[in-house]
DNA sequence: TCAAAAGTGTTGGTTGTACACCCATGA
DNA sequence: TCATGGGTGTACAACCAACACTTTTGA
C-alpha cells in the first residue's frame, strides 16, 4: 500500500437542475468513508486510457452514459494523506450534461446511492467541517470548488452554456444558465443581442416554442464555435 | 510492468532565452529514447507530493533549485501506449522563469546533457517526425505544445509575463517578452499605458535604467495582481 | 547636434451598458 | 385588452489602436 502509487478518476458532473447549480454525487458503500457523498469515480485500469475509465465508472456508479455535453480534465490532486489506503494520485474531470436528457441516475457497483445535489450545499463552509452531514469524502469538496470554478471561467469565453441545455433551447434558456451558474441576474435585452451576435455560438432551428406565457421564443441548437468573439463578460 | 499503472511527473521549464521562447530539455542517458531530447521529469515517490516530485526531478535532471519565477499544473497525460516500458500516467507542471537568475542547467541523475532549446525548432513539424534528430521523447511534443498554448493564453488575463524577468525590469523588458512569446510586434507606446495603468501589475522602485541608448527607463517589480484588469489584448 | 529609446496627448472608431420601446401570444 | 415574456433601437460612457509629439540620455 505505501510502496506504490496508484491512480485513480473522478469526475466533476455539473448541471443545472430546480433552478439551481447541481453536481452528481455518490452515496459509498464501502469504506474508507462508507455513507458518505463523494465525486463518481475509481482506480484507473492498466492499459485504459483516462477518458475510458472516467465514463467506464460514470457508468457503473450512477447509470449514465456518456455525458452528452461536454468532458474535459480538471486538473490532478496527489497529496500523500489525501486518501487513508495509501498514496493515491487521481486525475479530476469535468462534465457539463443537460439534466433532462441525462434520465435519472441510479446506484450501481460501490454506489450505495446516487443522485443530483446543489452545488452550494456541498461547498458550504458548513460543510467544509468532516462530520457535517453532506461533507464529502477525501478532497472532493476542493475538487469540486475547482471544477465549479473552471466552469464559472469558461462560459465567458467559450460556447459552454449550451451543455446545459437540451438539443434544442431558447435564449431565455441559455441565459438562466447564466444566471445560476455566475449567481448575477443579467439584462435579458442585452445577453439576446450578445449571444447572436456572437459568430457560431447558436444557429436557429426556425421553430419556436408554442404554448408558453407571452410571446413565442426562437428555438437553437449550439453552433461550432469553440471560442467565443467576443466573449461573454461576467458583471464585477 | 502491465499489471500496475505508474505515476510520474514532467516540466515545461519555459523562459526568454537570446530573443526567443526556449524550453529547458534533458538529452536521455537511458533507455527507452536514450540520446533524445525530453523534457525533465521521473517517477513520483510513494508519500511524495506532486510539486515536490516536480522540484525534485528539476534539481536532480538539471541543477537548477525551485524555479524563481511561476509554477502551475499543466495538465496529465496517460494513453496507455505513451510509454514503452508500461501504463505511465504523468503529471505535468508549467514553469515559467527569467533565465539570468537561474544559472546556467547541468546534466544529472539520468541526463546525459541539459540545456535551452528554442521551443519554435522542438515544435516545427520537422521535429514531429519521430526520427528527427530533435525530435522529443514520448508524448512531450504534444505536452510542450500545451505548455506553450497555456503560456500564451495566460499573458493576457495574468500578470505572469513579469515571471520572465528579473526581479527589476522595465516596460519595454516586459513588453519584448510578450512580443516574443505572442510572435507579434506591439505598440511601444499603447503598451506602456496599459501595463502602467493595470492595477497592480507593476510597482515603480524609483530607479531608472544607466549606461543604455536612449532616455533611462524607470525600474518596476512585480506587483501583487493574480488578474489583470483590464487584460492585455494579443491582436488577432 | 543627432539618433535612439522613454514616455504623454489626442483623436476617431468600437464596444458595452442602461433602458425606452415595440411585437406576439395566452388568458 | 391586459399581462407576460421575446426581441430591437438608441444614447452615453469606456476603451482601444494609431500616431504626432515631447523628454532625456549616449555618442
Amino acid at each position: 500500500v505505501s510502496g506504490t502509487v496508484a491512480v485513480t478518476v473522478d469526475l466533476v458532473v455539473l448541471s443545472v437542475v430546480d433552478e439551481a447549480l447541481a453536481v452528481l454525487v455518490v452515496r459509498r458503500g464501502e469504506p474508507p468513508y462508507a455513507g458518505s457523498w463523494a465525486l463518481p469515480g475509481g482506480f484507473v485500469r492498466p492499459g485504459e486510457d483516462l477518458p475510458e475509465a472516467a465514463a467506464r465508472e460514470l457508468t457503473e456508479e450512477t447509470g449514465l452514459s456518456d455525458p452528452i455535453g461536454h468532458l474535459e480534465q480538471l486538473a490532478s490532486y496527489g497529496a500523500p494523506g489525501r486518501d487513508p489506503r495509501g498514496h493515491v494520485v487521481t486525475i479530476a474531470y469535468l462534465a457539463l450534461v443537460p439534466e433532462s436528457e441525462m434520465g435519472a441516475p441510479h446506484a450501481g457497483g460501490d454506489a450505495a446511492d446516487a443522485g443530483w445535489q446543489p452545488a452550494s450545499r456541498l461547498l458550504s463552509s458548513e460543510s467544509e467541517r468532516p462530520s457535517a452531514p453532506d461533507h464529502l469524502a477525501f478532497d472532493h469538496a476542493r475538487i469540486l470548488a475547482d471544477g465549479v470554478e473552471r466552469a464559472r471561467a469558461k462560459l465567458e469565453y467559450t460556447p459552454l452554456a449550451a451543455a446545459f441545455c437540451p438539443a434544442e433551447f431558447t435564449v431565455a434558456e441559455l441565459r438562466r444558465v447564466y444566471e445560476i451558474v455566475w449567481g448575477v441576474p443579467l439584462d435579458p435585452r442585452n445577453f439576446h443581442r450578445k449571444v447572436t451576435n456572437a459568430t457560431d455560438f447558436l444557429v436557429p432551428t426556425g421553430r419556436t416554442t408554442e404554448g408558453e406565457r407571452g410571446r413565442p421564443a426562437q428555438l437553437f441548437r449550439a453552433g461550432s464555435a469553440k471560442l467565443l468573439h467576443p466573449p461573454m463578460l461576467r458583471p464585477d
